[in-house]
DNA sequence: CAACGGACCTGCCTGC
DNA sequence: TGCAGGCAGGTCCGTT
């Protein structure tokens, strides 16, 4: 479900109902997600103010007066804010609950989400440290994959999916942004030009932020906070499209796949 | 060190 | 109708 414009979208849609809050209780009836959530430290932030909704990459940032909680959605996480008295339904996990009525519930199926304890320093928090660039920062640009890239034989797919390099390109903002940019999913990281490297990075730009101007992209079961779908699934190019003829050409789409995952180009737009 | 595959889970779809 | 198999938006970790 959730890649970057999908997470921004989420924090967009519940910081407005939970920010500045007190936390009143915790309810968690599935504590197994991809790590055990910390019971306890959540039930201390009980009485705490909830100070603001940040996001990094994938996670979101949950930061109360003592420290902060982060929250992943994995592959099927999905978050809505609700009234305290609407009954639970299967795969809820974990529920937040604020003064005013507001409650932070959080539905996740496959259980690769997380919620972890991050302390006062979330930056510091292991799985924050070594990220890339957000795609929107100044510091991803086209001399950094350049340089960055140079002897890497890895596929630029792979690449461009590896949340060292740059966080929040997931598996369909890959496969959209390589058909902007004209480049064949499997050309070798370290041999494409800083020309190419120049729109690809544009590319990536543009693509994350016009899907979070659209409230991302539903697929199954993505909804916004409020439970609208989001919009950007009616521009997909490539995604979920193999065999159909490319939108700028009509040569039927290839779907193939790079280390596990679904990718799908036009054999004639991208080289 | 780089690169790859496996692992974590459930739900849904396809084909027999 | 039932069931096995494959696939799904992520990403860490162990092994080559």
């Amino acid at each position: 479900m959730p890649e970057l414009p999908e997470v921004e979208t989420s924090r967009r849609g519940i910081a407005p109902h939970i920010t500045g809050k007190r936390l009143t209780d915790v309810a968690i009836r599935q504590p197994s997600l991809r790590w055990p959530i910390p019971i306890e430290q959540c039930q201390a932030l009980v009485g705490e103010k909830l100070v603001n909704v940040h996001r990094r990459a994938k996670y979101i940032l949950l930061n109360f007066e003592s420290g902060t909680l982060l929250l992943h959605l994995g592959m099927s996480g999905s978050l809505r804010v609700l009234e305290p008295t609407v009954e639970p339904v299967k795969h809820d996990h974990v529920d937040l609950i604020f003064d005013d009525q507001a409650m932070l519930r959080l539905n996740d199926p496959r259980r690769f989400g997380a919620l972890l304890w991050a302390g006062r320093e979330p930056y510091k928090h292991v799985l924050l440290t070594s990220l890339g660039p957000e795609p929107d920062d100044p510091a991803f640009n086209t001399d950094y994959c350049y340089q960055k890239s140079r002897g890497k034989r890895q596929a630029i797919k792979q690449w461009i999916m590896d949340g060292h390099v740059v966080v929040g390109v997931g598996n369909i903002y890959a496969n959209e942004s390589l058909f902007k940019a004209g480049i064949h999913p499997s050309r070798q990281a370290g041999k494409i030009s800083r020309a190419r490297y120049e729109c690809l990075v544009s590319a990536i730009k543009s693509v994350i932020s016009h899907a979070i101007e659209q409230g991302g992209t539903s697929l199954r079961d993505f909804t916004q906070a409020d439970g609208k779908p989001g919009y950007f699934k009616q521009e997909l190019a490539v995604y979920g499209r193999g065999d159909e003829p490319c939108v700028q050409c009509n040569t039927p789409l290839k779907a193939t796949r790079h280390g596990q995952r679904a990718t799908v180009y036009c054999t004639q737009c991208q080289t």
